[in-house]
DNA sequence: CCACAATACGAGCGAACGCTCGTGTTGGCA
DNA sequence: TGCCAACACGAGCGTTCGCTCGTATTGTGG
């Protein structure tokens, strides 16, 4: 019961240990899950004893929740990066706008093989996707108002399920784009770009 | 180490106990997964002891293997009735090829929740995918074929990634119909047969 | 340089879980 | 009816896992 009253003040070395612990942690999540990831493995794959991994984290819990913020921080960039502010999405064509928004989050997914396993496996606590859920609202918002800009005539109720509709089949098809092997990647992005298309092409005209 | 000789002679109330723990291990396996779904917890679903479920499955995986066999089981029933034989899927209105093969696939996964949290959550061990994997070849080999029929002109190498796409997308938005309120599952239903018919749309004219 | 916080260690605690075992009960068959 | 296999019970064994604790070492501010 340390009541956190305030984080402890840490030195150069804890916080280049915070680094190594996350970085061997999104390892481990990435390549066994959550669940079996022990807290020892991941103590020994970041090079240090378990007692010292729990100088820097609480709980196990909570070394995921600080990979999910950081995770949630790279993420929001790929976002603004592919809904980007300048660009008109409206008169854009469809191919062109696929390939802006597609593109930087596909790019974020193969950047980090950790996240997709953190955020789709449905074997964490409940506080861990409750920490993606913001990213996601964000998501699944910022597709909403790209919908709402190319298909004026759209009730909203069709919008909100049509962006749902829209971001759960990137989910669907995203394991098929990672687990490709290199060469095969290009191929599988296009059959996901081909499948929205299909569907926002009645849509959006 | 029985060496499982021969399977042991049952009496009909150990037939009907077997059921019986069938069928609270497919509960208990569709509301909290394989791992967390304990083994005593599953006999005191099935309202008897853990040394009596002990009696009619050698381990846990075991009751997930006998469960997986059931499901295969059925599951290939609810294929043949989306693949029937008689159908001239070449000549067949889109849609209505759509229905015939959706419809009976999305009623089993209804009326049979435990199976999606089996074979789709990846929580589990390797023997257990590896029991659904005749029944997800078989599905693909259908889609195939029925892909054959509608775009001869289509390579093989591309017919049998967008049957895999096919299926994939189904995996994807299945959540969404399975999750919605009984009221919006026929929205969502169709929802998802859009998806498809924008994909199948430009591949089969 | 000294005192104290931060960092590091690793054996092992307590709880949970898969499964066993000794024992008692039920049912089919000669 | 008597015998034996099938069925049933539940305390608890062996192991794993998250986490702690006592202790030793390193860095830092005064």
């Amino acid at each position: 019961m340390d009541s956190d009253g305030q984080p402890r003040r840490r030195q150069a070395r804890g916080e280049r240990r915070i680094g190594e612990i996350l970085e061997a942690a999104a390892a481990l999540f990435g390549e066994v899950g959550y669940e079996k990831a022990t807290t020892n493995a991941i103590a020994a794959a970041a090079g240090i004893s378990p007692g010292s991994l729990y100088q820097f984290f609480p709980n196990k819990e909570a070394i995921a929740q600080a990979l999910a913020d950081r995770f949630v921080a790279q993420m929001r960039e790929a976002h603004q990066d592919a809904f980007e502010e300048g660009a008109d999405f409206a008169a854009m064509e469809l191919d062109e706008l696929l390939d802006r928004v597609i593109d930087p989050i596909l790019a974020f997914n193969l950047a980090n093989p950790g996240f997709k396993a953190l955020f789709a496996r449905p074997d964490m606590p409940a506080g861990l996707t409750q920490a993606a859920a913001p990213i996601q609202a964000a998501l699944l918002g910022r597709v909403e108002s790209v919908l709402a800009a190319r298909a004026p005539g759209l009730a909203a109720a069709d919008r909100t399920r049509a962006a749902r509709t829209l971001v759960q089949v990137f989910k669907g098809l995203l394991p098929l784009v990672l687990a490709a092997p290199e060469g095969e990647r290009e191929v599988e992005t296009r059959e996901l770009k081909k499948v929205l298309r299909g569907y926002l092409g009645p849509i959006t005209g």
